[in-house]
DNA sequence: CTTGAACCTACAGCCGCTGTAGATTGTATC
DNA sequence: GATACAATCTACAGCGGCTGTAGGTTCAAG
C-alpha cells in the first residue's frame, strides 16, 4: 500500500495552491489521480515528484508548454538532451533580455524618483518626464519594453 | 478648427495599437472622443498628448491604476508632488526586486544550460536539476520569484 | 453522532492586452 | 456619381497563468 496524499497535502508539500493544482490537471500537466469513494483526489509519490518538478520549472520562468515538453523528456529516457538544452537556453536568453530592459527602466525611474527638485509651478517632475515622450526608451514595438513585474 | 486624428493616426503616432486605444477608453484612461457622422472616433491634440503620456508610463511598468492617478495629478496643478513621487518610488522598488530575482534565476539557468556534461545514462542535467527541488530558489511564496518575461 | 475543516465543480475574474467576425464608413480614383 | 479598398465600428472571446467563490459534499477527529 503506497502512501497517498490529498490535494491539500500536495499543496502544502510543494507550495502549489490547491486551485493551481486543479488548473494544472485541467491543462494536462499532471495526470488526474485516483479518487476516494466521495470523489476526493488521492495522489501518489510519483505525482508529488511531478508537481515539484513543475513548480521548480515555473519558478525559473519556463512557460507551461515548455514545461510539458521537459516533463515528457524526463519520462522518456533518451540519449538526446538537445531539446532540453534548447528550452533552457531560450529561457536564459529571455532572462538576459529582461534584465537589460529592467536596467534601462531603472535608470529612468531613478532619475524621476530621486530628483532633488520635486517640481515647480504646480508641475511635478515625475509628471513632466512622463509627459515628455522624447524620453521614451523603446521603439514603438513595446512587446519587450514594459517592466511587467507581476509574479504570475 | 483644431487638428483631428483618427484612431489609426493616434496609433501610428503613439505606438499604441488600435485595439489597445479602445481598451484604454473602456477603462476610462482616455476620454471618449467625438465621432464622425458615421461613428468614427476623432481625437484632438490633447488626447494625443494624453495617450503618449499613458504609453510612456506603461513603458516604465506603471500599472493602469497608478497611471490613472498620475494623469489625474497631471491635470490638477498642485504644489504637492508627494503622491506622484510615492508612485514612482514604488515602481522603482519593484524594478529593483525584479532585478534581484532575475539575477538569481539567471545563475541557476546558466548552470543548467551551460553544463559541459549534458547528461548521462539517459538523464539530462536540465531535467535532473528541475527534479531536484533542493535547488529551488524561493520560499513557497512564489509571487515574486517567477521569471515572468511577458511584455504585457 | 456532531462538527468543522477539507474537498468538490462550475464559473468567473485578475492584468493588460489582442484578435476576429461581420458590418459600415471614409477617401481616393475614375 | 460609381467603385474599390483600407480603415473603422461593436461585440465577443481569448492569451498566459493563475485565483477566488458559491453552494454543496466528504472526511476525520472528538
Amino acid at each position: 500500500m503506497t502512501k497517498e496524499y490529498s490535494i491539500g497535502q500536495m499543496s502544502r508539500r510543494t507550495g502549489v495552491k490547491v486551485t493551481t493544482i486543479r488548473y494544472y490537471e485541467s491543462r494536462g500537466l499532471i495526470p488526474s489521480p485516483g479518487r476516494t469513494q466521495g470523489g476526493q483526489r488521492r495522489y501518489d509519490e510519483a505525482a508529488l515528484e511531478r508537481l515539484a518538478f513543475l513548480r521548480h520549472a515555473r519558478e525559473l520562468g519556463f512557460n507551461l508548454d515548455d514545461i510539458a515538453e521537459l516533463m515528457a523528456l524526463a519520462e522518456t529516457p533518451s540519449e538526446d538532451c538537445a531539446p532540453a538544452y534548447e528550452i533552457a537556453r531560450k529561457q536564459l536568453a529571455a532572462v538576459d533580455r529582461r534584465m537589460t530592459i529592467l536596467a534601462q527602466l531603472r535608470e529612468e525611474l531613478a532619475r524621476m524618483a530621486n530628483a532633488d527638485d520635486p517640481g515647480h509651478a504646480g508641475k511635478c517632475r515625475v509628471i513632466e518626464v512622463l509627459g515628455d515622450h522624447r524620453l521614451c526608451i523603446g521603439s514603438h514595438d513595446l512587446s519587450d519594453s514594459r517592466a511587467d513585474l507581476s509574479g504570475s
